[in-house]
DNA sequence: TATGGATCATGCAAAAACGCATGTATGAGC
DNA sequence: GCTCATACATGCGTTTTTGCATGATCCATA
């Protein structure tokens, strides 16, 4: 009975990847490993929890139940490290944040850049990336999220409103306002399905041109001036060679949130970095609104 | 984040011994092993999680949260392997029961038997002890009970009804005979007031000369010739120089019940060994009742 | 039908974990 | 006040675990 949990967390892992190899890389060892904590595994427990394919290890019925408790444990473990970094009143030591790209890459950076200045002890990691991270599953202790929706065990507090507008190249901008009657191009994001709407009132000669499923995307083809862009403020405003045209007049859009775990809200390191977005969103309030 | 679970897994036991060396026996390692995995649990926590006293580590309250979170993850590797046991087909390896001393002297032993040689590559553990073990916890698979109450979790099966009465020696059941008016003296068992109220009527002068906490004890004095005992009708019968007297009429007692934990209770073993109990009780029914 | 890319199994050398022995400190009991 | 028992810390040799290299098998594909 010694030495045992480390073997279920095994199963786990190759349960989920399919392979003794796909689990080995997860779990930051060498394949035989992983081959020889199963068949531990499967000793202790009494039961055949795999069945050796050359496609690799299928579990049977009985490590499928195994994997499901795993599952707890590991559920279980992830919340003991979050409730010990909750309660951890240090400024020191890891922490993570996660934010979209352009966010991190226009803003936040400078927050950042102060931050790890007044506590050099902090090491952070950044997960810049659009994917939504789980926080209950402690994938970030922080997050910056442009959305009305904080979730259920999630504490938010909000950092700033925003304004979307209209933007285009320099050249466009010039040629438009010399054609009023021309088409407008505009750029579109995923699942549009038409210009916006606040835009064809007085701008109904309009058509999306291409669209993109990556905001640096379309934020490239702007500057190119292939076309009209919706975009928040922040952005338009901050990249360059774009300016503002009319087509758009500024929108309300979703407000900005700094988000935690509720057992981590007030850990010391959480507490700081949310303190310095606050105070950096007040400074810069005008930077996101019309 | 590394072969961590078998850390966590030392902090709890930790947490519950008090020293390290007291959870070092539990886990079968030295304890220089648990104070590593101590170590390596709070770099990877980044939490001190004990306080290092002459007395033994105290956990901190960081260490009291782990050890929280850890004692469910136990409770999910028992279920585990609860679960597992509970689907196992085969009638091979191991398998634990558990019942009183005396029940498994008089008795089950003979229905042990049977079972072994009928299922040689069954690794019978009996648990002969008047401790109640928790099934819920798995310390064993199936427990032979004198209680009404299954519980929650457990499922149960009525072996037999029994009756218990009164019985002495044979020397001190002919002195009694003799002198009818002489006092009873009864041999009272722990939390007794009285002498059984059922025999007052008849037998009214009579005291509790002598009280124990086990029952092997009880049946040791009256063999000696001590006293009267109430016993189960089945105990008094197999134990040699007793004979049943009639201070106290038969009374009906509490059912003999198999339970098991509801996940195991259609495990090959746990079913072969439930069915062998019943037909050992249903030939020897005459041996509980009046 | 041959070939490249997966997968898992196994033998052997390197690395890490482990247990033992020794040393120190503290508290209980005579 | 002394001894004894208990608890933790640490250094060192040994055992165990791990990673690597090789070999075998199967599948997809040209």
């Amino acid at each position: 009975m010694s030495d045992d949990w480390d073997n279920l967390r095994a199963v786990l892992h190759v349960v989920r990847a399919g392979s003794l190899g796909a689990a080995a890389q997860v779990l930051g060892v060498n394949y035989t490993t992983v081959s020889r904590r199963i068949a531990a595994a499967e000793r202790s427990l009494g039961a055949r929890l795999f069945d050796r394919r050359q496609s690799g290890y299928v579990p049977t019925a009985a490590g499928q139940e195994a994997a499901r408790h795993a599952e707890r444990m590991e559920a279980e473990e992830i919340a003991m490290r979050r409730a010990l970094s909750g309660r951890d009143d240090r400024l020191a030591g890891p922490l993570t944040i996660t934010a979209s790209e352009l966010l991190i890459a226009i803003h936040l950076c400078r927050v950042i850049d102060r931050f790890l200045t007044d506590h050099p002890q902090v090491e952070l990691t950044v997960r810049s990336t659009n994917e939504v991270l789980d926080l209950t599953n402690h994938e970030a202790d922080l997050a910056v999220r442009i959305s009305a929706d904080p979730g259920d065990t999630l504490v938010g507090r909000r950092l700033t409103g925003q304004h979307t507008a209209s933007f285009a190249s320099a050249d466009l901008a010039a040629r438009m306002a010399a054609e009023p009657a021309r088409r407008i191009d505009w750029i579109g994001f995923t699942y549009w399905k038409s210009p916006p709407v606040a835009s064809l009132k007085r701008y109904g000669n309009a058509r999306i041109r291409l669209q993109f499923d990556d905001m640096n995307a379309v934020v490239g083809a702007t500057q190119a001036g292939l076309g009209v862009a919706r975009m928040p403020m922040f952005l338009g405003r901050a990249t360059p060679g774009l300016v503002q045209v009319p087509m758009l007049p500024p929108q309300r859009y979703h407000d900005i949130w700094a988000l935690s775990h509720r057992d981590l809200k007030d850990a010391a390191k959480v507490r700081a970095f949310r303190d310095a977005l606050v105070q950096y969103f007040k400074e810069n309030a005008a930077a996101f609104s019309a």
